[in-house]
RNA sequence: GCUCCCGUAGUUUAGCUUGGACAGAACGUCGGUUUCCUAAACCGAAUAUCGCAGGUUCAAAUCCUGCCGGGGGCACCA
């Protein structure tokens, strides 16, 4: 649990009290950084007070200036046109900073330990993870950092559909098209996914018999056929860890891992109907063309089926039972076994069948809140499971789907694939047709392309250690270009475009860090905490004021769930650092200047490597 | 047909929730900075009808309406 305080907090709590308002009405009349018009922040209620009282701006302004003007934390006020623009008073905010910094600096209690799951990733469990797959379990992961860092209780829970056709698809390749279980030297999910469901999906053009064979396939697994899921659960699980692997090098981890087959075996969906049948959430249709229907009235009046008239469950329904679970709203509950330890020591947890094989685990459901990254072309069917759990629990369990844009392909990068056609922005990816790009192949070409100037940059560094640092920056380099941009738009991904160097913003900010590392290394001094010089500079000033702002800024994303709050943040925080180098020698400085120096840049490293951690950038500390 | 999302410099984009001061950046382009803590950096210049048209307002990229362009979704499929 974080104790550390949000002093922009508690410098805005004084400044809306003397203003006679709360800090939450306060919020949208605080404008932060307007250097160019005067002052650190500026307060434009003014603007709204001269609208409503009908007084004129500068006496609105005036007045405002009146009421600040006893705040210790404020040095300077003046007013143009009805905007009033403060300066901090940085002997103040010094040692609010001081008092307040630590490892952690930019952690808050803001959550108050309330759990949360995220749930992300979820690829089907026949085929390597691309580009697409990325983008959600990065914007998952940074999700789960940046909840971790605002005082959430954080459970990441990843859920893998081991029944669906794509798993049949595989299998008939292994029985009928006599390819083998694994083959030499290629990862198992790539092998799966580029050679073996490729290959099936052509088939079936040329032999539709095959589909019939899937279609036993499908059966047998329904029908629990001993042989059948033999193969298939050795398969699942065989490209589930392959696909780990590549997570895990992306440093995304997990708590449990979920199978849908494990929902089917457990019956969550009867327990859920007769829950929804008891609340009469669902209701019975006797006329009209869904006669025999179970329906599900939404909001907007539509009749959403979710029990076929013939009695089977539609496959929203499976996902209400699946989210009722994570709720707690149902009795029932899995069994769970570990089942491996993650590289980041973290024991991955899964759901398991063996009812006897208990162990203790850790209290996985039974959440307030649920946030589900999945992507935005299901936005309809989650709308009716949120719908559903809203009204079942009656507003009490909060159920979100964070939806996100999918990533497509650029024409040049789709046309390399072999795929072209005339006036098209982009293309969408599909894993049938074999047109998208792995991420463990894009990860090792940018790999490449890194190291080659780590090594020409760092001819005292071994190879090893320049391959490292490579790894660091493609990794680093993948996840931030994930989780900048605004979720809702659709990414579109070009191959020359990602393998160029310059331009890229996590490598910017690892420059930014390993700069800041090496003035420590050469400065070789235990640093003391600060002791306020007697005029700081131009860029001290802003830096100090991006390190007072930190928790604030962390706050506001995880409060809108909005990576690109941080992202932005570490990339203009690095901008200012790279500034402040240019015009403020360091460990050139003498006495108290140096010291006080030392202990920005000790203090910047903190706020800007935790910015990074956030994103999914690894720190480093040479480059 | 109904519905949701996106549309900001050549390119990638921030700002839109909560309307406020000349719309911030980055890449690319052009020019400059290295006997000095990492030049994967820094400084400067040029580049924007904020998709279009109305409306609300003292004030609109931001709110409302309509239209245009691009994409998604609307199964007794999974």
């Amino acid at each position: 649990m974080n104790k550390n305080p949000n002093i922009v907090k508690t410098v805005n709590d004084d400044i809306a009290k003397r203003l006679g308002i709360t800090p939450e009405e306060l919020r949208p009349f605080l404008m932060y950084k307007t250097y160019k018009y005067g002052g650190d922040f500026s307060i434009t209620k003014a603007l709204r007070d001269s609208k409503v009282e009908g007084v004129p701006l500068d006496t609105a302004a005036e007045r405002i200036k009146k009421q600040l003007e006893g705040s210790p934390f404020i040095g300077k006020i003046e007013t143009a046109n009805g905007y009033v623009n403060c300066w901090y008073n940085y002997d103040r905010l010094l040692s609010l900073i001081v008092d307040a910094i630590n490892e952690n600096y930019g952690a808050t209690d803001y959550g108050k330990g309330e759990r949360v799951m995220v749930e992300h990733t979820s690829v089907n469990p026949n085929k390597a993870i691309h580009i697409g797959h990325l983008r959600n379990a990065s914007i998952g992961d940074s999700l789960s950092r940046l909840l971790r860092k605002t005082g959430h209780e954080i459970i990441v829970t990843t859920y893998t559909d081991d029944t669906g056709a794509q798993v049949a698809d595989n299998i008939v390749g292994i029985k009928f098209l006599g390819m083998p279980a694994e083959e030499k030297g290629i990862k198992l999910d790539h092998y799966f996914g580029d050679k073996v469901y490729t290959k099936v999906n052509e088939a079936y053009k040329t032999d539709p018999s095959l589909l019939e064979k899937r279609s036993l396939i499908l059966k047998a697994i329904e029908n629990g056929d001993r042989d059948i899921l033999k193969i298939v659960d050795d398969m699942v699980e065989k490209v589930i860890l392959a696909q780990l692997e590549t997570l895990e090098r992306l440093g995304v981890y997990y708590d449990l891992m979920n199978y849908e087959s494990h929902i089917l075996a457990y019956k969550f969906w009867d327990a859920a109907f007769n829950l929804l049948k008891e609340k009469e959430e669902i209701k019975l249709e006797t006329k009209g063309e869904k006669k025999g229907c179970w329906v599900f009235k939404k909001a907007d009046g539509e009749e959403k089926i979710i029990v076929r008239s013939d009695g089977t469950v539609v496959y929203v329904g499976k996902d209400i039972a699946y989210a009722m679970w994570k709720h707690g709203l149902m009795n029932g509950d899995f069994k769970y076994r570990k089942w491996i330890t993650q590289k980041n020591g973290k024991m991955l947890w899964t759901t398991t069948l063996d009812r006897d094989g208990t162990e203790k685990h850790p209290k996985f459901n039974y959440v307030k809140r649920s946030i589900n990254v999945i992507d935005i072309t299901q936005k309809y069917e989650q709308e009716v499971v949120k719908e559903v759990i809203d009204k079942f629990s009656g507003g009490k369990s909060e159920y979100t789907h964070y939806e996100y844009a999918v990533v497509a392909l650029s024409p040049k990068t789709a046309e390399m694939l072999g795929v072209k056609e005339e006036d098209k922005e982009f293309f969408r990816m599909s894993g049938r047709k074999g047109i998208y790009i792995n991420a463990d192949d894009l990860l090792n070409k940018l790999k490449q392309a890194i190291v080659q100037e780590t090594k020409s940059r760092n001819k005292d560094l071994s190879d090893k250690e320049c391959e490292d640092i490579a790894e660091s920056l493609a990794v680093s380099t993948l996840r931030y270009e994930m989780v900048r941009t605004d979720p809702k738009k659709i990414l579109v991904f070009d191959m020359d475009e990602a393998l160029k160097l310059e331009s890229k913003g996590a490598i910017y900010i690892e420059y930014t860090l390993s700069r800041m590392s090496g003035i420590l290394r050469n400065a070789d001094e235990n640093i003391k905490d600060a002791s306020r010089k007697k005029e700081l500079t131009k860029q001290e000033k802003k830096l100090l004021l991006d390190i007072f702002l930190f928790p604030d800024v962390v706050e506001t994303a995880a409060r809108n769930l909005d990576l690109t709050v941080i992202s932005n943040f570490a990339s203009e925080f690095s901008s200012d650092f790279n500034e402040f180098y240019r015009d403020n020698p360091v460990i050139k400085a003498e006495g108290e200047e140096r010291s006080f120096r030392l202990w920005l840049v000790k203090t910047s490293k903190i706020v800007l490597k935790n910015a990074s951690e956030i994103l999914g950038i690894i720190p480093l500390e040479k480059m």
